[in-house]
DNA sequence: GCCGTTTTCGGCCCGACTGTTTTCAGTCG
């Protein structure tokens, strides 16, 4: 292969690297100049100099002069299904097709068929590809929680096929990924062709993308396309490694086995013709000398680092994610005295049905009118009714309990809204903003830090406010927030609810780094919703938290002695 | 374009599927 053929790799890997960095890369440039670019994995000598003139002059002459041999909107072009470099140029060597409604154009037209090594099928290709762009614009990815359902219910339909000897998840839906582009399954079989059949004529499949001896994939109405790949018993662990990547998690253990003088495919891990691991993820991980790596951690975030330093015995190694089954409460649960659909004592109910020790009740306070918000004199109210509950559970010798909490609004200038006299009778406070989001960086930052700092605070619901796919953040600086809440011991949440997933992973994961809690919450407004704790948890592992971090895992003693006695 | 306790040159992850070819290039994951 030409050797320029790696260049766009180059550059992208610089990309990846700038992206992950945890620095600043103009503050290492003013420290310790083009040499301290250097240092960055993947930056060499000229990608350094480009991003000094990029510093230093806000553009890339290397750039510029590219995009003038190209003016072509290449990321629009590329985003279509079938297309890659080599025919954006070719299409606008012969076409001058610089973009998404050229394309569109010249396909209609019948210009694309003409070309050569181009026919009639790929120009119907690229004008599905281009309709479902179109739709799904605004859409494109699917909300983990409303995808993983869906998918599960394919894989129990496919699992009662007799030739389907074992299937599982793969690719980012494995990893639990926030959200999900396209959905990956992973069968074993013998006898791949019945269950490719039943496969492609699944209720709902409206298109077929392909389909082989190995794989076939599908969308569903929706919108949803599913990738399915079928391998023999035998390789179903190097498969199944191989398919859930990461793309650069994969790259990293392929050239872990590589020092070995190993070859890694999907089918095997192998020392010339000879098979030496195949069968599970463990035996891979084993035989290139790494402990087994969980999916939600394979995303080329320093994890393959940290199995390597476990395995010489060096610190620090791998997280002990927290476990699905390590949850003993939800403490963010709307009941109808907030509106919510059930009584409380229905969701106490539901609670203990999914094995809890206990539930938090954490109504809405009486500045969200539209929420029916409780005032002081309510939750006075609502703690007598709570207490009734406790105790009829203490009479029945259950060790269920139900804590006595609220979710009170944080204002504008970082004051709450229920006075501290009742705060202090509750067992727990969370605190949370939900009115004026766009006040500037400073404002929302002191704001929440003033709440942080209200000693009747445990917890800051959904921090950072965003709603995937539709609202952003707020601003807010993140670092100052973190600091707040070491120092206040303040429990920051991890909100379960499909749409927030907020702490998301990174900020999961730089919180750990300090030390702070948290806790899982699904903010359920009605006992249907308390399953989206699995959300949760799979956002926390891919934040690297472990049990120890979160403190809705802890028992009830544990819990209440945190709540009642950390340190302001 | 980057990288190197084998290397300053010659590698860079790799196999299936598709559409167009008739032996393969391009794309994808």
């Amino acid at each position: 292969m030409d050797s320029i053929a790696f260049r766009p790799q180059a550059y992208e890997k610089a990309a990846f690297a700038l992206e992950t960095l945890n620095q600043d890369v103009e503050e290492i440039y003013q420290k310790k100049g083009i040499h301290g670019l250097k240092e960055i994995p993947g930056i060499g000598l000229t990608i350094a100099e480009r991003i000094e003139e990029y510093l230093k002059t806000d553009k890339i002459k290397y750039y510029q002069e590219l995009k003038e041999k190209m003016p072509v909107n290449l990321e629009e072009l590329l985003a279509v299904e079938g297309i890659g470099p080599k025919i954006v140029k070719e299409l606008y060597r012969r076409l001058k097709i610089k973009n998404l409604g050229e394309l569109e154009k010249a396909a209609k037209n019948g210009k694309i068929r003409s070309l050569a090594n181009f026919g009639e099928k790929t120009e119907k290709n690229i004008l599905q590809s281009i309709e479902f762009l179109r739709r799904s614009r605004d859409r494109g990815r699917f909300l983990l929680g409303e995808i993983l359902p869906e998918i599960e219910e394919i894989i129990l339909k496919l699992k009662e096929l007799k030739e389907v000897k074992r299937i599982s998840l793969a690719g980012s839906l494995r990893r639990r990924q926030e959200t999900i582009g396209d959905a990956d399954i992973l069968v074993v079989s013998q006898k791949p062709q019945p269950v490719v059949n039943f496969f492609v004529t699944l209720p709902g499949v409206v298109k077929i993308w392909g389909q082989g001896q190995t794989k076939a994939s599908i969308r569903l109405r929706r919108g949803i396309d599913i990738d399915l790949r079928i391998v023999p018993k035998k390789s179903y662990g190097a498969a199944l490694q191989y398919f859930t990547g990461s793309k650069e998690h994969n790259i990293m253990t392929r050239k872990m086995a590589m020092e070995k003088g190993l070859k890694l495919n999907e089918y095997g891990l192998f020392k010339g013709p000879k098979m030496m691991a195949s069968e599970s993820e463990e035996d891979i991980y084993r035989a290139i000398g790494l402990p087994l790596i969980e999916p939600e951690l394979r995303e080329g975030q320093g994890e393959v680092e940290a199995a390597l330093r476990q395995a010489q015995g060096k610190l620090p190694g791998l997280p002990k994610l927290i476990e699905y089954k390590d949850i003993r409460g939800d403490l963010h649960c709307h009941s109808s005295w907030d509106g919510g659909r059930n009584t409380i004592l229905a969701m106490a109910q539901a609670a203990q049905q999914k094995g809890y020790q206990y539930i938090g009740i954490s109504d809405h306070t009486k500045f969200l009118k539209i929420e029916h918000g409780l005032d002081e004199k309510q939750l006075l109210a609502q703690r007598e009714e709570i207490e009734k509950l406790n105790t009829r559970y203490k009479i029945r010798n259950t060790r269920f309990r139900i804590l006595h909490g609220c979710e009170a609004n944080i204002l504008n200038d970082g004051s709450i809204d229920i006075k501290d006299e009742a705060l202090a009778k509750l067992d727990f406070v969370i605190a949370g903003v939900h009115s004026n989001l766009k006040m500037t960086k400073e404002q929302m930052t002191r704001r929440l830090i003033r709440a942080m700092r209200n000693p009747h605070v445990d917890i800051i619901s959904h921090p950072t406010g965003r709603l995937l796919q539709r609202r952003e953040e707020y601003q807010i600086d993140l670092d100052a927030v973190l600091r707040v809440a070491q120092e206040t011991k303040t429990v920051l949440e991890i909100n379960s609810s499909p749409g927030r997933l907020d702490l998301k992973d990174i900020n999961i994961r730089r919180a750990k780094s300090l030390g702070i809690k948290m806790v899982i919450n699904t903010d359920s407004h009605m006992k249907e919703q308390m399953r989206f704790i699995e959300l949760g948890v799979a956002q926390a592992r891919r934040g690297w938290a472990e049990k120890s971090d979160i403190i809705n895992c802890w028992p009830l003693a544990k819990l209440l002695s945190f709540l009642k006695n950390h340190p302001r």
